[in-house]
DNA sequence: TTAATAGTGTCTGTAAGACACTATGAT
DNA sequence: ATCATAGTGTCTTACAGACACTATTAA
């Protein structure tokens, strides 16, 4: 993941070894750091986000990201895991998905000081796209009362916990510039859909509505781009069955870009 | 700053207001919280970041964005600064220049766990556009034994400490992105400009030429949207002089957006 | 007068928006 | 037959890229 930031590897030299064998840390306070992730799916013609019912205090009964603290290690020999493997690692435990099925991005840092009454928390927060047909296999995970896709649309910041409001809301306005300039749409629909399915997600996600003809051009364009191909078979609906299409597996890396 | 994540402003219960009166911070290992600023600017026709030469161990001698620890607070009475105020001071302590004055946005966290073989540390990352005509009233600050201005394109990763090379790439990316559908370019030409002028920016920006006609026309846009005005004055060059433009204050907020 | 750069006009292709239209299958 | 929805065609406008051209000043 994050492979745009090249690794530190390096030779160290004989100073700098004795520099790292003796150093110290000073004992600066230091907050404590989370991940949350806002996991999003398209669901009964709206745009849901999963939230997780907080069972305790502060904001006890309030809706709230699923996250967790990032696991630091407890000195310079074992430093614990990357900020992107634990926005993966609380994406699987709270849903139990796989990562490789799931779009996974980086948001940003949130830190405002008394966003957590308790002490002095800086989340990094995530956002994930969840493919429809993967919600039913999400199975409500770990410490969270109960769990639910709310309508992103309708929720109330009165109602949720943290600044969480916010994040949620941020993220959902990056997807939408995103969706139109990437194919991270693939990651809304299921495996095969139809034109008018995918036009859906996108008046949903663009909160307009899409033309048919004007969208059905740019998904042409896309099938002669090679990003869509047509799949076998037809979609049976109320009326006129529809072709069926999905999406190529990408040649660029999609998982945990940053931007 | 930050006006998009609202202020976590609610009525605490009396039940959880006992909770937090009585809430002690478990001690899990916290990593170190830092923010490093890439700030741009573009001199000699070339798009420069201002860099600081470590003094110390480790990466001694390598160069380095400025940055520092975000300071905490020591309990949920003083719980420290926020993100963006601790970018900004550290903007204002490395380089003397009014947070005002410049454009500065979350770039966002970078945590792979061996970034700092000291210990595990998780930066903020910002970048911030410097006027050129700012550039010189830069002095050096604090603690950085030199720092200077390195042209982005001429930066050698081995000479760079951590993962700053990385940092200052995708912030160079993300700036390129940005500059196309915003006014962020106001932030990298003087107070007046000319059409030129501007279009050099942009096509170093870009890394492509750009079409004196087509810019003109993109521009004579901005005029018409009121984004730019025309001032008094014209620019004498080595030839025809040109008529001077200049930036009109946004409506919207344009400090430390987060997208 | 000439070099250099500011500034103008025009042609082309691509894509978006609006919208009228046809085709097909379930009932 | 007819209704609902899949799918098609076309007109207009906006903008990007390429490029030939004119205008004005310093030297």
């Amino acid at each position: 993941m994050s492979k745009k930031t090249e690794a530190v590897t390096r030779r160290v030299d004989p100073e700098e070894a004795a520099f790292l064998r003796d150093y110290r840390p000073a004992d600066f306070p230091r907050p404590s750091v989370t991940v949350d992730v806002a996991a999003f799916s398209v669901l009964d013609a709206e745009l849901r986000v999963l939230l997780v019912k907080r069972g305790g205090h502060p904001f006890k009964g309030a809706w709230a990201l699923p996250g967790g603290f990032v696991r630091v290690g407890d000195g310079h020999r074992d430093q614990g895991e990357d900020l992107d493997a634990a926005a993966t690692r609380e994406l699987e435990e709270e849903t139990g998905l796989r990562a490789s099925d799931v779009y996974l991005e980086q948001l940003g840092a949130f830190g405002k000081a008394a966003r957590d009454p308790r002490m002095r928390v800086i989340t990094v927060a995530y956002y994930a796209l969840i493919r429809p047909d993967l919600v039913p296999l999400v199975r409500g995970g770990g410490d969270a009362a109960a769990a639910d896709w709310l309508s992103v649309n309708a929720l109330r910041p009165a109602d949720m916990a943290f600044d969480h409001h916010g994040i949620v809301t941020q993220a959902a306005r990056r997807m939408a510039e995103r969706v139109s300039s990437s194919s991270i749409a693939s990651s809304l629909v299921t495996k095969t859909f139809t034109i008018p399915e995918l036009r859906h997600v996108y008046a949903i996600l663009t909160g307009k509505p899409q033309d048919p003809g004007n969208f059905r051009r740019k998904f042409e364009r896309m099938v002669e781009e090679g990003i869509i191909e047509q799949a076998p078979g037809k979609r049976i609906t109320a009326s006129k069955p529809a072709l069926v299409y999905r999406f190529l597996p990408e040649k660029t890396e999609h998982e945990c870009r940053r931007r």
